[in-house]
RNA sequence: GCACGCUUAGCUCAGUUGGUAGAGCAUCUCGUUUACACCGAGAGGGUCGCAGGUUCAAGUCCUGCAGCGUGCACCA
């Protein structure tokens, strides 16, 4: 094969991903315009120019890097580049999350296998020590894993959500919290997790289906069911709905003497609409320690609550002979005592019905009656900055009141829209957060004890005998005030006041409520400003057929093992074509092979259009018609990409460049012009040879934001190029073309 | 149960105010010429989930239904 004229020798074929991508990434880093302070300093952006930040949602220090990591990496990466070039000041700044429960029962799963001890034979401190060397070991890993799919994040400004900074954030936050009346502390029904022993918060519990016996039991004159007799001891109310016509000779008040399981009770007949008449007999029983809707029940007539079960799922003094057993071992046996008694009706054995357990590895969830700290969303507190439309300086609101007003301002926009339903639903069912989570591993509320005085402050209190809180905080409270704990809140710094709000919000839907909510209600608070201008919600990314990704079913693809195969950039377009906001996306082996051709093709196109030999001398300044069109029409599509990405639609942005580079530019274009500069015409030829090249670098920069490594790569072999690197070239302008003065 | 989403070519999906159905992959045929076989030229393939309605005109708007998916709530 004849070599062309003019084409670099390392410009090999066909393209080396693995190769060029560990050079550009060194090249990148060597540049440091990841880092806006040296973009101003070195003249690529104006000192005034306007802001683009995004704060990276911080991975889990201990986990590795799959591809609902790599379908967020791409989709930042493109805004913050494409805002680089169109010469935004621009900050995506990294971080990592501690993630306490996670990181502390891997921790303590470890401890437990290796030398058969648990946390409490080795002590708090101990423990926090392994798992500072644990984290510090993982954090690197993520670190380079995020690298490595071109993230081009400001690394100097690196954020942990336990370091020292983000403390002191979280301290603060929480003071203020309390003084302004807020976090309060108090005994309210809690998920406790017997396995974690710790609270849960609600958006944790995920519901399974589990199928348990029923039991019919004979309650005095009444009959009752349950998936959980163990429970029963303590019920000594019995409730039915006000209009149930079928009990109407009780009243509500009265009492009622009968045989229980432990010999003879006095039960009390109430009247609430909880009760659901179509629901079995329409009579039940209470447990008001041990469920939710019980404790409200109980709550709204005043009775009695008698916890049944302690911690550890041990029943209590009240089950009499059952006393010290668990749950688990009594329960057959309280069925038969029952059955001996004449207690029990009939069994349903195969009673399908959901079960609350810990989404995060946790047990099965256990009301249990708790004192703990809480955060108020409907507590009335006066405002005392705010930038936020309709919520005034100074005026009376709720933090329920916040996250509506935010969002139907237009402060916050949703993105897709079909999401502002589902959060406005979620805002309105809002109740109080257990912000107290009985693990050692995370942000120790900042409050100390002494007899019966508290105090809550940054330092602990001077004067003897004061003891700290043994618990620590929800880590979704720290992760709330991420946005600008990262710029260094609660100093008033630079950063702050440059960057923050921050412009977008990019994260996966199935954390809306977990961390969206909670940012907004905080970040006001604290601010005064909302955390973000939009927030976009992509999707989840499954597998060929549409499966979750999942170890037990071993259809994962882990993105590092495509970036080895197939490339980064290839890995990239293919989590961003086809993916529309907000859907989910079916990603297999073959898109990503099909996008690595893609890149191959790129590689191609530039060594044609730089191995053809310059005729410098004849190059005119001005094109012939046809040529002039062309780039024209190349100037169209910039517009174009623009307009999408600026509408957030970086499926057709991609999709847009991916066609007009491989079947207008390369397929017709090129193609047609080969004629021509095989001509002796040279006027002609030279006018092919601009064009050709003005394309190939609008493409590039095109391309640029969805595939940095291979344009960069290609750019780094241009013969003259505008800036060292392409990341921060101009984004294409008809004004800085050959194409000059005429209307795109 | 309530809410939301999806249903368009074999597969994955576009189709922005209604105006003659599109792309990529896959399949088939042909082809080595200034880059690229990780390539090029061409072809076949769709009653747009079903049933109604509005309209001169519906993949697009409205109503109902079905299948799939997701979220929320749940029954003691």
């Amino acid at each position: 094969m004849e070599p062309s004229k003019n084409i670099p020798e390392d410009f090999l074929k066909p393209y080396n991903s693995l190769e060029q991508e560990a050079k550009m990434l060194s090249l990148w880093e060597a540049g440091g315009y990841a880092n806006p302070d040296v973009c101003v300093e070195k003249g690529v952006t104006a000192a005034d120019a306007e802001t683009f930040s995004i704060v990276l949602p911080p991975p889990n220090v201990t986990g590795t890097l799959h591809m609902g990591h790599a379908a967020m990496l791409a989709i930042e990466d493109i805004l913050i580049r494409y805002h680089r070039m169109k010469g935004f000041k621009t900050l995506w700044l990294p971080g990592t999350d501690s993630a306490a429960i996670a990181t502390q029962s891997k921790v303590e799963e470890t401890l437990y296998k290796e030398e058969k001890k648990t946390r409490h034979d080795i002590g708090r401190e101990n423990l926090l020590e392994r798992i500072d060397i644990f984290t510090e070991a993982s954090k690197a890993i993520i670190i380079d894993q995020l690298k490595r799919m071109g993230s081009s994040l400001d690394w100097s400004r690196y954020a942990y959500t336990m370091d020292e900074t983000r403390y002191k954030a979280v301290m603060t936050a929480f003071v203020r919290m309390y003084e302004a009346g807020l976090i309060y502390r108090g005994d309210r029904i809690v998920n406790w997790d017997p396995k974690l022993q710790t609270t849960v918060s609600d958006e944790e519990i995920e519901y399974k289906e589990q199928t348990d016996p029923f039991y019919y039991l004979q309650y005095g004159p009444f009959q009752i069911a349950t998936v959980r007799p163990e429970t029963k001891f303590g019920d000594k109310y019995v409730v039915m709905h006000p209009d149930d016509k079928r009990y109407e000779q009780y009243k509500h008040g009265e009492v009622i003497e009968l045989e229980w399981i432990n010999g003879p009770i006095t039960a009390t007949i109430i009247k609430d609409k909880a009760a659901d008449r179509e629901f079995g007999s329409g009579v039940m029983t209470i447990t008001p320690a041990h469920s939710l809707i019980d404790f409200e029940i109980a709550q709204r007539h005043n009775l009695d609550i008698e916890p049944v079960i302690d911690d550890r799922g041990i029943l209590l003094p009240i089950a009499g002979e059952f006393a010290g057993q668990h749950i688990k071992k009594a329960r057959p046996m309280i069925v038969a005592k029952m059955a001996e008694k004449g207690l029990l009706v009939r069994t349903d054995e195969k009673y399908v019905h959901n079960v609350a357990t810990n989404s995060r590895g946790g047990g099965t969830i256990e009301p249990q009656i708790k004192k703990q700290w809480w955060l108020g969303v409907d507590r009335e507190f006066t405002i005392n900055h705010s930038e936020v439309p309709s919520i005034p300086l100074g005026s009376k609101t709720t933090l329920k009141e916040i996250l509506k007003i935010a969002v139907e301002s237009k402060a916050i926009q949703i993105m897709p829209e079909r999401f502002e339903k589902v959060y406005f639903h979620w805002a309105e069912n809002l109740r109080d957060w257990c912000l107290s989570r009985q693990l050692w591993f995370g942000h120790r509320i900042p409050v100390w004890y002494r007899g019966k005085e508290v105090y809550c402050g940054l330092e602990a209190p001077e004067g003897e005998g004061w003891e700290q809180d043994r618990d620590t905080l929800d880590t979704w409270f720290s992760s709330g005030l991420w946005t600008f704990s990262t710029l260094g809140w609660p100093n008033e710094t630079e950063d702050l006041k440059t960057y923050h709000p921050t412009t977008v919000l990019e994260t996966g839907y199935d954390i809306l409520f977990f961390w969206v909510i909670r940012m907004i209600e905080m970040t006001v608070f604290h601010t005064g400003q909302v955390p973000f201008k939009h927030v976009y919600l992509h999707g989840l990314v499954r597998d060929g057929q549409g499966r979750k990704m999942s170890k037990s079913l071993g259809n994962i693809i882990n993105p590092l093992d495509m970036i080895e195969k197939y490339g980064a950039d290839a890995t990239r377009l293919s989590l961003i074509i086809g993916a529309q906001i907000g859907n989910d996306l079916k990603l297999s082996e073959d898109r990503v092979r099909g996008y690595k051709h893609f890149a191959n093709k790129i590689w191609n196109i530039a060594r044609f259009v730089i191995g053809e030999e310059p005729i410098l001398d004849l190059i005119p300044n001005e094109l012939n018609p046809e040529d002039e069109e062309l780039l024209r029409e190349a100037h169209r599509l910039a517009a174009e990409i623009s307009n999408h990405i600026d509408t957030f639609r970086l499926d057709l942005a991609a999709d847009a460049v991916y066609h007009y580079v491989w079947h207008r530019f390369a397929d017709e274009i090129i193609e047609e012009s080969k004629a021509t500069l095989k001509s002796d015409n040279p006027t002609a030829r030279a006018s092919k040879q601009l064009m050709l090249h003005e394309i190939l670098i609008i493409s590039l920069k095109l391309l640029h934001p969805f595939m940095p490594f291979v344009t960069e790569a290609i750019w780094q072999q241009l013969p003259s190029k505008e800036s060292n690197l392409l990341m921060v070239a101009k984004w294409p302008h008809p004004a800085q073309s050959a194409l000059r003065g005429e209307p795109v």
